[in-house]
DNA sequence: CAGTTTAAGTCAGTGTTGTTGACACTCCAA
DNA sequence: TTGGAGTGTCAACAACACTGACTTAAACTG
């Protein structure tokens, strides 16, 4: 259709919203997600875990005594797909879960000893991955991506981002 | 280890590249891609297709008359599940594959009319929400975007996506 | 030309991750 | 106290990726 804006006036400061802009910006998405998922993914297949247990572990490090049902709207799952990554981890000692005082339909979730060195283990590799990106590509850059992405999620997500962001700084 | 540079002369200019910052790159990473792939994925849902059919109807509009083993490196997939799903999608009449002329051993890949019009409805939907994403950003917001992606990218994919970039432009 | 390599496709088996459906337990309010 | 809503668990199934072994056909090579 319009393969880029019809209006005289405007079209040369939103030349990078063409469709081939676009569709760069698709491409570029898809391939550097491969590349951050590359190195976790290479640790967790030497256990028998998989990127759903990272991502378990990863939110469980952020938000320790976190609930099974927050846990649920950050991973954007179902409760049986959560469930079945947590017992496994649980059963290896890396995820301890404990009914909650307040609400004894709660469990809390909190990473064992051993769950907190498998989570720094798997962001290291990530994180020297990302840093190794955002030195060579600059601040400019880095606050540029931020601002992209964010813009990028739905609205549920985007608060959720934003209240782990906020929290603890 | 280190929180961040302890270097005192390049402290302030590197705070972009502290832990809590990397953090923060991968957890928008994390959140954002849900969002890039939210929109295909529910038209998918209501055909028997899923991301990977997505995947392989992208590139093959992207390359015409691309071969298997070129779409199995693009994908970083393995044959076996890239046939699965090339095997549904000529045998519902959205690709077609033909023995090639000079090399007999390989097969020409080349979406039909009716696999075009899928890879707009789904092109169409995915490029919908990165337009307001770069529109919100702004031009210098979506060139650190591109920026940082490309440098979290392996180094073939990195070369997979400098070479579909650089056709056609 | 015989032997090797390459491209593609296939079959069988396995594992992770997602789904739906059914169910148990807890809390709270009518 | 009973019924509804909320939280978590278990079982079965589907999608999609993987490995490994194999076949067919064509191309290359000494």
């Amino acid at each position: 259709m319009d393969r880029r804006t019809s209006s005289p006036a405007s079209g040369e400061a939103l030349l990078f919203l063409t469709d081939e802009q676009l569709r760069q910006g698709i491409e570029a998405m898809f391939f550097a997600y491969r590349g951050f998922t590359a190195d976790p993914d290479r640790i967790l297949a030497e256990m028998a875990y998989g990127r759903a247990h990272h991502r378990a572990i990863h939110f469980i490090g952020r938000a320790p005594g976190t609930t099974v049902n927050n846990l649920l709207n950050l991973l954007g799952v179902t409760k049986q797909s959560l469930n079945r990554v947590l017992r496994t981890l649980i059963a290896d000692g890396l995820v301890e879960s404990k009914v909650g005082r307040m609400d004894k339909r709660e469990r809390h979730l909190n990473l064992t000893q051993a769950g907190q060195e498998l989570e720094q283990t798997l962001s290291d590799a990530q994180r020297a991955r990302m840093r190794a990106a955002f030195r060579d590509a600059g601040p400019d850059a880095v606050a540029g991506f931020r601002t992209v992405l964010e813009a990028m999620m739905d609205s549920e997500m985007r608060a959720s981002y934003a209240r782990l962001r906020d929290s603890t700084l």
